[in-house]
DNA sequence: CGGCTCCTTGATCAAGGTCAAGACATGTGG
DNA sequence: CCACATGTCTTGACCTTGATCAAGGAGCCG
């Protein structure tokens, strides 16, 4: 388990919180987090959190990628969803105050900044603008992982990795030729579509077959996007 | 779609709210709770709410259960949980304000207490303590949800069976008898564990066969819970 | 009794998982 | 810069799981 960590903590990051959930906090509790909040570095591969452990606070991502995953008992991983840019995880196990259920690795370099259990827990109590946005994030959350629950269970592999396409796409858009601007491994498509390898493999080609993308290494190029839509059942 | 309400709401129902997250109400809520309640009951295939329909307000279980569940393209259901006495269902589509993504059928004759959703929003909003729990109650069902896709993505149907009799039994809890107090048909069991309904057939006669299980019609007995747990791999 | 609904079993089949091998790409140390 | 090692991608062959189809049985109720 590597775990990096920036010896320049708590350089000038995160004075913007326009983006994220952090926005709804009062001037004062605004105040109190730049002296409280701790940021760090992390490069690819390194595990923020891992599952198993006591969450120690939150994390609001402030630039890069990271996966949100759980290990099943036979070392396979399933990937729950992606973080980046102005995205708060760990909320869920602090709040609960349960261990934490999933882990969450670096896809591409990141800078996060981490918050504690304690001070995050009393924004929400001494804020009820703050807590009713909280409620609705993690209602959000739920509505997801609900559909992804039917996903899994009433559709074919092709039909999810339809769906897990555009949802790469709506989550980290397309450059100017139509690549997804993330790159994942064939395993992490796997992971999130919840099959093996190979397969995932197979269903690409298919797809890149009937010209419905491309495929440069591991970029995934839009062809046409309504057929997609289309074949994912949306 | 079958509805049917009784005409005789609003008797004297729901004062106890000892077991529920409206216990967390305040005095002044309780009694506003009190006026503006709607009670009603539901027989067993009953509707008590759909998916796609926008959501009129939530629903505190009195008596009964009910299944929670949303239907694919083919017209196949999956059942994402069951609710009970003391349960609170159709809060998330309130609270985040979106068509209701879930449908609820009554499987055993109930008693709902309907709160609309301004008088519930209202309730968060005021009272800090309340939308606190509220908050570790979305939180808690995030968990489980989380939990149920890895379950689907990386379980075989025989484990994911052993765990669902699991889940039954911490649920609705064994009688005397070690019979499990929920009489569900094996089409319902096929859709929490996302398979068909013939494959549980054959998966239950296999757990009878190694004594783990007995079935005396749709009733299931518990002989060796803690196989049947190392089975689900918890 | 006849008409439901639900359960059960057997036969067959397809989707996707697993294994093996090779190709390609990338990175590292000498 | 090369040689090597490592990680990832790809393909083919094969096999397992579980889905589907079909038919019959059991229980229940008007």
């Amino acid at each position: 388990m590597k775990f990096t960590k920036d010896d320049s903590q708590n350089y000038n990051c995160c004075t913007d919180f326009s983006d994220s959930i952090l926005r709804y906090l009062n001037e004062d509790q605004k105040m109190l987090l730049e002296v409280e909040k701790q940021c760090s570095v992390h490069k690819k591969n390194d595990i923020v959190y891992h599952e198993g452990n006591k969450p120690h606070g939150v994390y609001l991502i402030e630039q890069g990628v990271l996966k949100i995953y759980k290990t099943g008992n036979d070392g396979r991983e399933q990937i729950i969803r992606f973080a980046k840019k102005g995205d708060l995880i760990g909320f869920r196990s602090v709040i609960s105050n349960e261990v934490l259920c999933s882990s969450a690795k670096v896809i591409e370099n990141c800078r996060v900044c981490f918050i504690s259990a304690n001070v995050f827990l009393n924004f929400v109590k001494e804020n009820s603008e703050f807590s009713m946005q909280l409620i609705k994030l993690s209602c959000k959350e739920l509505g997801e992982s609900n559909k992804f629950i039917i996903d899994l269970a009433l559709k074919s592999l092709r039909e999810r990795l339809a769906e897990v396409i555009i949802l790469l796409t709506d989550t980290f858009g397309l450059d100017a030729e139509n690549f997804i601007q993330v790159v994942l491994t064939r395993e992490d498509i796997a992971n999130i579509v919840g099959t093996a390898t190979e397969s995932i493999i197979r269903q690409l080609s298919d797809l890149k077959r009937e010209h419905l993308i491309d495929l440069k290494g591991k970029r995934i190029k839009i062809l046409d996007l309504n057929k997609l839509r289309k074949i994912s059942g949306l």
